[in-house]
DNA sequence: CATGTTCTCGAACATACGTTAGTTAGAGGG
DNA sequence: CCCTCTAACTAACGTATGTTCGAGAACATG
């Protein structure tokens, strides 16, 4: 057994527990190597198992990086409707873009791994993975719409962008941080800060007129 | 395009032209497949020639892969520079971001290949490719922060956030552009009026203070 | 025409990949 | 004790990849 000497007999219990820690490395592997440059066999090494196990849980390559990919959006989706959704109904259009930013953030950078392969690898696979993502995303691109919208009717908005540049630049925006943020540099909570500030307000003080 | 269908004798005169082609081919489809997934036989055949012929020009596939890297960050540094030092000397840190926001801008989607290439394969190269790049990216952002700097001891620039975080914001902002830009909606000019905008000011009317 | 140089071709090689297949070992139920 | 299910293993197959190399065409120069 090449496994580091886990002699312990809990070979059950291991439910799918195996399948998740296969998702975990490959999301990992995806992140940091591409999608093309990892291999099954890195995969099974990482996750403790050989490469033919690999297909007792997956039917493919492909489907493992189908559902890294779902894992990833999924995660950022559900932080933000559910921030969004915890908000009193009189909250301000800039409240609600602010949890929006808030669970955006979360979800991205608290499952960096998934988020972040998705964000690499999604540029660069078939267009037959592709389609299957480009209807979710669209959705979750409207989602965004929406709320910038109602934030334009409310006033609140700058009226001289249009709503999908400023969703486009800001979710963009965003994405970026997942490169670049340190969690040992701050908190998490003064980072949504700062971030959100910068997204509202700029970086500048304003232009005296 | 890729196919020129230029039936005339002209194998020759291709003095180093055959090796630009590789190059932008070469980037053209590290950009949509990545650098893994990207084989020379594809390279190849989109610059005419066949796979042992790029061993003429060039060594290896990682020193394409050298070449296309350098081509990208520098395409963008040498806009950002050139903009900023045509600027009167008594101009305000406001306009020296503004210039540089242009630049970098005119770079990235100018030499979109080269650039989205750049930026998309950059975290999934191994260490030794990378470290080399590190180097001139290290510089380039020491000058962003020189001009934020003096942005912000000319009381331009918010105080309440530390200029390596707006740097990272803005620049990650400014790159993401290129995944979504699309030069049929409205020209260069505007689009570079309204990301300076938000960049500067924000996405939000500024709040009753 | 002869010669040298530049550039490309075609075929081959070793390796590494995704995937398949056959097998083994343990657990639990009858 | 037998049977089945689960979960893993080992070994192999076919293919594709980066790369090498010798041969030859096209052109420039004499």
């Amino acid at each position: 057994m090449a496994t580091k000497t886990r002699d312990k007999p809990e070979t059950v219990e291991a439910d799918s527990a195996t399948r998740e820690r296969i998702l975990l490395e490959a999301a990992r592997l995806f992140r940091h190597h591409g999608y093309a440059a990892t291999t099954l066999r890195e995969v099974a090494d990482a996750a403790g198992i050989k490469a033919g196990s690999i297909y007792y849980h997956f039917e493919s390559k492909d489907q493992i990086l189908g559902e890294v990919l779902d894992k990833g959006i999924l995660a950022v989706i559900d932080a933000v409707q559910q921030r969004v959704n915890s908000l009193p109904a009189k909250a301000t259009a800039r409240q609600r873009v602010a949890a929006a930013i808030e669970g955006h953030l979360w979800g991205l950078l608290h499952h960096g791994d998934f988020t972040s392969a998705n964000i690499r690898v999604y540029g660069q696979i078939p267009p037959a993975a592709k389609n299957r993502h480009r209807k979710i995303r669209r959705e979750y691109a409207d989602y965004w719409d929406r709320l910038l919208e109602d934030a334009l009717q409310r006033g609140e908005l700058r009226p001289d962008t249009s709503t999908a540049i400023i969703r486009l630049f800001v979710i963009g925006a965003l994405n970026w941080t997942v490169e670049w943020y340190n969690p040992q540099k701050g908190s998490f909570q003064d980072f949504v800060k700062q971030i959100t500030s910068i997204v509202f307000d700029g970086t500048f003080l304003r232009e005296r007129g």
